[in-house]
DNA sequence: ACCACTTGCGTACACCGTACCCAGTGGCGA
DNA sequence: TCGCCACTGGGTACGGTGTACGCAAGTGGT
C-alpha cells in the first residue's frame, strides 16, 4: 500500500490509487469527524462501488494508517535547521500541534490498537531524534526524551480538544446531552466538596486554556534543560 | 445515569442497574478490547435482550463514559496525604499509569469526541489541583500545570501501548500485517537515511522502553520545580 | 381493585466492513 | 494479428452494529 509506483502493467491502468483514496478520507474526516469515514462514503466521492477501494487498500484500518501518515507528510516536511536545540524543539512542537488542530481525528487513529509507522512518521521521528542528539544530551537519553515530548504533545492535544468542545459546544449535536451534563454539574458540584477547583475558578485560572500548551511546553523544555546542564 | 438511587417506586423493581452494566462492559473491554464491547454482547452476559440495557443507559457513548468513570473510581480513591508535593505527584502519576495499564481501552474512550466528566474524574481532578496548590505554585498556574501532568500521563500511556504491541506482537491477530510491516521496514530503512535512529539503536537506547515513563515524569517534575523555585 | 407508571424485551431499520464472484480491459507472447 | 491472462472495477450478500418504536407484564399508591 505504501509504495505507489511499481506497476507490472499487465491490465487496464488504474483510475484510483491509494493516496487519492486517503485524501478523500482525510477530507471526510476533517469535515465530519472520523466516525463518518466509511468505505461506502469514500467510494461515493469517486462515484464507484465500495469494493473498488479494496483493490488499492487492504482494509479500513490500513487506510486510516495511510491517512495519518499522509497528513504528517503534508505538514511536517518544512523545517528550519538553524537555531539552538530549544527553539528547534519548540518549532517541532508547534508543527505537531498545528497538525492536531487541523486534523483532530488523528488522536483517535493514533490511540487505536495498531502501531502506525509510515515513511513520513519515520522521517519526523528521525528529525526529532536529530535535534535532541545535538543538544548535548547523552545518546542513551535521546529516545526517552523524544518519547517525553511526543507524549506531552499528544496528551495536550487531547486535552485541548476536550476544552474547546466544552467551550463552544461543537461536535456534539445532542442538545439534551448538554442539559443532563449541566444538571449533573449543578447537583454534584459544591465549593465545599471541590475547594481548589473553586478557588482556581474564582481566580480566573481557567479563562485561557489555549495558553496551557505553551506553558506546559516550556516546563517540559526546562526539565530537559536541567538534565542537559547536568551532563559534562 | 450517574445517580442510581432515586426511585419513585411505581413499577417493578429493576433487576439491572447502570453500574452493573458498566462493570460487564469493563470486563468485556479488559478481556477483548473496546471494539468488542457491543450492546448485544453485554446483554448476552445478563441473558437479556439488547434493548433492555437502554432502560438504564441512554446510549453506548454514555455507557463508555460511565465505564471510564467507574474504573477511575475503583483505582483512584486510595491516596496518601503525607509527603511533599513531589512525592504526592509521583504517586498520582503512578496510580494513573496503573489504571491505563490495567484498562488500556480508556485511551480510546478518552480520545473520543465527547468530554467525559463523571463524579470520580472530578474527584481525581480536585485531588490533583489540591496537591499542586500546596506546592508553592501560584493559583493562576495550578490548572495549567495539572493539564501538563495529565497530558504527559495520557500521552505516555499511548506510547507505552504502541511499544508493547511492537514488542510482543499482541493484540493484532493479522499475521500477514506483520510480514508487510517487516518488508516495508527492511525496504525503506537505511542507516544513511536515518542516522540518529541507527546510532541510538546501536547504543542500545531502545532496549528499555518501560523506563521511559519514569524518566519523562522526572523531567516534567523538574520543570515544575524550576517554576516553583522562581516564585517568591 | 384500579391504574398510572415502570420495566423487560422483541422486531425492524439503516448502516457498517468485507468475502466472494463475475465481467470487462489491455499489454504481451506466439 | 490474435488469443491469453493478469489485472481492474464493481455488484451481491452476509454477519455485525446501534437504536427507534411498540407492546406485554408487573407493581406500589390511591
Amino acid at each position: 500500500m505504501w509504495r505507489s509506483g511499481d506497476r507490472t502493467a499487465h491490465g487496464p491502468k488504474p483510475t484510483l490509487n491509494a493516496t487519492e483514496i486517503a485524501r478523500a478520507g482525510i477530507a471526510l474526516a476533517d469535515a465530519d469527524g472520523v466516525q463518518s469515514v466509511s468505505m461506502r462514503r469514500i467510494a461515493g466521492h469517486f462515484d464507484c462501488g465500495a469494493m473498488s477501494l479494496y483493490r488499492h487498500v487492504p482494509g479500513k484500518a490500513e487506510l486510516l494508517d495511510l491517512m495519518l501518515d499522509t497528513v504528517i507528510g503534508d505538514e511536517g516536511v518544512s523545517h528550519v535547521k538553524t537555531g539552538g536545540w530549544r527553539s528547534r524543539l519548540e518549532e517541532y512542537a508547534h508543527i505537531s500541534r498545528r497538525i492536531y488542530e487541523r486534523h483532530p481525528w488523528i488522536l483517535q487513529v493514533e490511540s487505536s490498537v495498531r502501531p502506525t509507522l509510515g515513511p513520513n512518521s519515520l522521517d519526523a521521528y528521525e528529525r526529532l531524534l536529530g535535534i535532541l542528539s545535538t543538544s548535548g544530551l547523552a545518546i542513551s537519553h535521546v529516545p526517552a526524551t523524544a518519547s517525553l515530548l511526543v507524549a506531552y504533545i499528544h496528551g495536550s492535544a487531547v486535552r485541548r480538544q476536550v476544552d474547546t468542545m466544552l467551550a463552544d459546544h461543537s461536535g456534539v449535536s445532542d442538545e439534551q446531552w448538554w442539559a443532563e451534563r449541566q444538571m449533573f454539574w449543578e447537583e454534584y458540584f459544591s465549593p465545599e466538596r471541590f475547594p481548589t477547583i473553586s478557588r482556581a475558578y474564582e481566580a480566573g485560572s481557567f479563562e485561557h486554556p489555549e495558553r496551557d500548551f505553551e506553558f506546559g511546553l516550556q516546563r517540559v523544555l526546562d526539565g530537559i534543560d536541567a538534565l542537559i546542564a547536568l551532563s559534562p
